[in-house]
DNA sequence: CTCCCTTCGTAACAAGCGTTACGGTAACAT
DNA sequence: ATGTTACCGTAACGCTTGTTACGAAGGGAG
C-alpha cells in the first residue's frame, strides 16, 4: 500500500499523486485507501515516513559495516547519490516530496527533522574520521559533502545520460580527498 | 504577467499552480491568461524560460565584473546559494520546475540544456582559474561545486533557520579552498 | 460612419479531484 | 443461529481544474 504511493510518485509525479492512482497501483479502490488514512495528507505523511525509514535501514547497515569511519562516510555518503535505477526514483521521489513540503506544514517538519538527523549522523562521522578537527571546521565539511551528494542526485535524477554513476562517485572521491576525509585510517 | 507566474509558484507552490490564481496575482481573468497562452503547459514553459533568463543575465553580469577567474567563479557560485529571501524563493521555485519536469517532456528538455549550459560555464571558469588541470579534474571539480551550491539551496530554500547564509558562504570557501580554487591570482 | 480586427472579460462545459455515506460480506463471539 | 464488528467496494456529492465559446470594448482604415 505504501510502496503504491511511492511507485506513483516516481513513475507519475507529483502532480497525478491523487487517491485514485494510488488505489489502482495498490489494485483496490479508493474505499481502502481511505478506510486506512483519514484523508490524503496523512497518506503523504506515511509514504513520507516509509521513504526516511527505508534509507535510514540502509545507511545503518552500511555505517556498522564499515572498516572505519572513513569508509563508513564514503559509504554513507555513496547511497545517498543516484547511481542506479533505484536511488535515481528514490532521488525523484525525495524532490517530488520536498516540493509537495512547500505549502504543506507537517509535511515540512518530516522533511527538516529529517534534515537535521541526517547532518547530525554526517558530521559525527566526520568528527570520528577527523578528531583533531573543530566542531566549525567539522560541520562546514560535513554541510559540504551533504549538500554536494544532495545537489549530485537531484542533476543525475534529471539528466541521468548526462551524470553517470563513474562520475558521480568520482567526484565524491575527488571532494573527501580534498577535505582531507580519504584514507586517514 | 510572468511576474504573476513566478510569484504563485514562489508562495503558493506547484500544486496551487492554475491558470486562474495566476490570473487572479496578474490582476485579470483567465481570459487573458487563455489569450497569451495556448495552454498550461506553454505558460510553464515561459515561466521556466524567464527563470533561466534572469539568473543567466545576472550570472553574466556577475562574471564580467569580476576581477579575475577566481572571482568570478566565487560570485557565479554564491548566487546559486539560498542566501536571501529572493534567491530562496528562486530555490523554490526551481525545485517546483524540476518536479513538474518528471512528467512533462518540454520542461526536462528545457531543464536539462540549461543544467547542461551551466555545467559548461563553471567548467571554463574552473578551466580559466586551473590552467594546468586536466579536462577530467576540471570536470570533477566543476561537478562538485554546483552539486554543493544545488544541494544547499536545496536544504536552506527548506529549512533557512537550520541553513543560514553565513555557513552557506563558509562552505563555499572552504570548499573552493579544499580542491586548490580560492585565490590562486 | 462603418467595418474589421485585436483584446479581454464572462460564462459555461466536461473532467477529475478529495471526501463521505451507505451497503454488503466475512469473521468472530456468544 | 444470531448479533456485532471490522473491512472494503460502490456510488455519489461538492468543488476545482483546464479549456472553450461567445460577446463587448476600442481603435485604426476606408
Amino acid at each position: 500500500m505504501s510502496r503504491a504511493v511511492w511507485s506513483v510518485l516516481a513513475e507519475q509525479g507529483l502532480e497525478r499523486l491523487t487517491v485514485r492512482a494510488v488505489a489502482a497501483a495498490a489494485g483496490c479502490t479508493t474505499g481502502l485507501v481511505m478506510h486506512r488514512f483519514p484523508n490524503r495528507q496523512a497518506l503523504l505523511l506515511h509514504a513520507r515516513r516509509l521513504l526516511h525509514e527505508t534509507t535510514r535501514a540502509r545507511v545503518e547497515s552500511l555505517e556498522s559495516s564499515a572498516a572505519d569511519p572513513c569508509a563508513a562516510l564514503r559509504a554513507i555518503l555513496r547511497q545517498g547519490m543516484a547511481l542506479d535505477e533505484q536511488t535515481r526514483q528514490e532521488a525523484i521521489v525525495w524532490m517530488g516530496f520536498l516540493a509537495a513540503a512547500v505549502t504543506d506544514t507537517e509535511l515540512i517538519e518530516e522533511h527538516r527533522r529529517n534534515n537535521r538527523a541526517w547532518r547530525a549522523r554526517v558530521e559525527r562521522l566526520v568528527s570520528a574520521a577527523a578528531p583533531e578537527w573543530t566542531p566549525q571546521r567539522v560541520a562546514t565539511a560535513a554541510l559540504a559533502l551533504i549538500a554536494m551528494t544532495e545537489g549530485v542526485a537531484a542533476y543525475a535524477a534529471a539528466d541521468p545520460a548526462a551524470f553517470p554513476a563513474a562520475e558521480q562517485e568520482a567526484m565524491l572521491d575527488a571532494a573527501l580527498a580534498a577535505h582531507g576525509l580519504a584514507g586517514r585510517s
